[in-house]
DNA sequence: TTTGGCTACTACAG
DNA sequence: CTGTAGTAGCCAAA
């Protein structure tokens, strides 16, 4: 486990020099500080590959704006038909609606909300994060009859297939732009729009959500553990949330129906990325400033290039593994000042070091489910291999960030 | 009851 | 600093 480490390498002035001057073959091989000279350096550096990262006004501004006008649509049809998705609501989720989106708001996640009253979870496996669902009694929303299957249990397919059939007849008739929707990825609970833009394309994931609103389930009981860095009462106010449902096949499932269900906490996630601080004030204008988003950002990027240069070694990593290692981090660190704006270069080499040590120990609890290891011991290859990865770039100063694919 | 519009607020880019 | 997008809470119209 890790200490939380005080100081750091000495703070210099704020990383003002905005864009990142290519770092020209700086101290090949060297370690973090060498001489007063270089302990100068990095902070302008990492700030450099930030300004970088951050989007672009026009950019969100376009990309937002088509993307409001077709979920709005979409939603609106959804509504008018009588398919069983009368109540459907919004719910921004991910990355972008998070604002931890890097270099393009190029890909949204938007979950349709169902909400449902008294449904009971059957675990299905040992993850604790499947479930099958059935109804207590008949359901109080009787158009959910027409989506259950043989045994009584809600058919996470048939939700599925009838949502994407719905918004496949629906895309057609959105004027003025020009929206596709992607084959259906095997098992994944999203249904992918894509939207053709002047120069490129946005993707935009539709999630049906089930949103039940009783405690959460017993694999979760121990998870969560935000005591130290967001305090009890936050645990206690986010736990009466409600649980989201999303229809994500199990791949391990014993028979295959095809019909379960995964706990989502995108709600929680996007709650606590936007009320971050250990202080209430963490970021506000006028409290201090953090670097934890940055943190997170600059090891979205470092994935993602490795992922560019290394597409078959780690395609069993994705930016979950990331967001995951992020929570844990910021329960490891709790405190606001574990995480100044100044030490940047500090906070991502520790956040760095954890993350590390998950990777060598092929262990990385799901925040939420603790019992529920997001790198198995199968993958230990891939693990390993992700490891010399960074571990190279750490010891380099990163020079994946300043190359070009 | 549901909905959508209005307002006030925050985060963030520039 | 200003301007924009997202969001929550409130209220009135459908």
């Amino acid at each position: 486990g890790g200490e939380p480490r005080e100081g750091g390498p000495a703070a210099t002035g704020r990383g003002r020099a905005a864009k990142a001057a290519p770092a020209g073959g700086r101290r090949p091989g060297g370690s973090a500080e060498r001489g007063g000279e270089a302990a100068a350096v990095p902070p302008l550096r990492l700030r450099g590959v930030l300004s970088q990262l951050s989007l672009g006004r026009r950019d969100v501004s376009e990309a937002s704006g088509l993307v409001n006008q077709v979920v709005s649509h979409l939603i609106q049809a959804i509504r008018g038909r009588d398919g069983g998705f009368g109540s459907i609501g919004r719910l921004g989720a991910g990355s972008y609606y998070e604002r931890v989106k890097i270099s393009e708001p190029n890909e949204f996640d938007i979950m349709l909300v169902m909400p449902v009253t008294r449904i009971q979870l059957d675990e299905c496996d040992d993850t604790g994060a499947y479930y099958y669902l059935t109804f207590k009694r008949n359901p109080k929303e009787k158009y959910l009859n027409r989506f259950l299957d043989e045994d009584g249990k809600l058919s996470a397919i048939k939700m599925r297939t009838a949502l994407k059939k719905i918004i496949k007849e629906e895309v057609k008739n959105i004027k003025d732009v020009e929206v596709t929707v992607k084959r259906m990825k095997a098992g994944s609970p999203a249904i992918t729009l894509l939207i053709k833009k002047s120069s490129a394309e946005i993707s935009v994931d539709i999630i049906l959500a089930l949103e039940v609103q009783q405690s959460w389930p017993l694999s979760t009981q121990d998870g969560l553990n935000i005591e130290r860095w967001l305090g009890r009462k936050v645990r206690r106010e986010l736990r009466n949330k409600p649980i989201y449902l999303v229809a994500k096949q199990n791949k391990k499932e014993k028979v295959l129906t095809g019909n379960t269900w995964r706990l989502s906490f995108s709600h929680i996630e996007k709650a606590m990325m936007n009320n971050h601080g250990s202080i209430k004030t963490c970021c506000e204008t006028d409290g201090a400033k953090c670097c934890r988003k940055d943190c997170l950002k600059l090891l979205k990027y470092l994935l993602e290039k490795l992922k560019m240069k290394h597409a078959k070694e780690l395609e069993k990593f994705c930016s979950y593994h990331v967001k995951t290692a992020f929570f844990h981090s910021c329960v490891i660190w709790p405190n606001d000042t574990d995480w100044q704006y100044e030490n940047l270069e500090h906070c991502f080499q520790n956040f760095l070091g954890y993350f590390l040590r998950c990777l060598q120990d092929s262990q990385l609890p799901h925040f939420f489910i603790p019992q529920y290891n997001l790198l198995s011991l199968d993958d230990k290859a891939s693990s390993n291999f992700l490891s010399r990865q960074i571990n190279y770039q750490l010891n380099n100063g990163f020079p994946i960030f300043q190359q070009e694919y």
